[in-house]
DNA sequence: TGCAAATATGAAGATTATTGAATATACAGT
DNA sequence: ACTGTATATTCAATAATCTTCATATTTGCA
């Protein structure tokens, strides 16, 4: 019930653990991206882009070609983004369930009050 | 399209990026669990797992009840399964592409062979 | 050939996470 | 009050990851 495939399972999630990587794969929803449009997309420097396109092709999530000069990509699985999108409204609930703590404690015993 | 959104679901990947993390959720599938239960399922030491149950919590993924001296800890949102289970799949599909990767170039060129 | 654009790689320092050991707290029973 | 059991917290050492900047590589074109 332990280790050998939690270990892979957690690198997975880890390769989805960084905001640019998530902004990347966002950008990738539309379809094919070349570096420089997502440069664009997401107001990263190019250094930084390859550096995480670099980590999400290594643990499978995209699919790269060239053309010319430029290289494109795009995400191999489309349904990593039906997995994103089930990961946000888990997310939203949890937010939402820490913010209804912080209101209750702002507004001190008022469930209290008759 | 960047950062203030993507910041926050970078840290609810992280939380779920850890093995052991992973390991309790699954030990909690069944339903409540003390600590001392989950040590025994995930046959790690206390310490660690009231560690990683710290914050799984602060996280919003885990509640908690104290019955004497045991804690019972439960997940919160069953969700999360539904979304564990779907990252099983894909994370399987992305190992058996590399596999098949590995495998055609562990035979060389077979694929050309009539 | 030589230059410019697009992308990739490398390395150093800063930050953050993980691990294990030790200690602390809370509670129950005697 | 004292002891034992269950759980939590803290700390220091190490390891991993991020960030930034500089430099490589590849390709197209004059």
């Amino acid at each position: 019930m332990n280790t050998p495939l939690h270990q892979f399972k957690a690198e997975f999630f880890k390769a989805l653990a960084h905001p640019l990587r998530l902004a990347i794969l966002d950008a990738l929803r539309v379809g094919e991206r070349s570096v420089s449009q997502l440069q664009y997309d997401t107001q990263s420097d190019q250094s930084a882009i390859s550096q995480q396109l670099a980590i999400l092709r290594s643990k499978g999530f995209l699919d790269h070609r060239k053309e010319g000069t430029t290289v494109l990509y795009r995400t191999r699985d489309l349904e990593v983004y039906a997995f994103l999108d089930l990961g946000r409204t888990i997310f939203e609930r949890q937010l939402q369930h820490s913010s209804d703590l912080l209101g209750r404690i702002r507004n001190e015993t008022s469930s209290l009050a008759p």
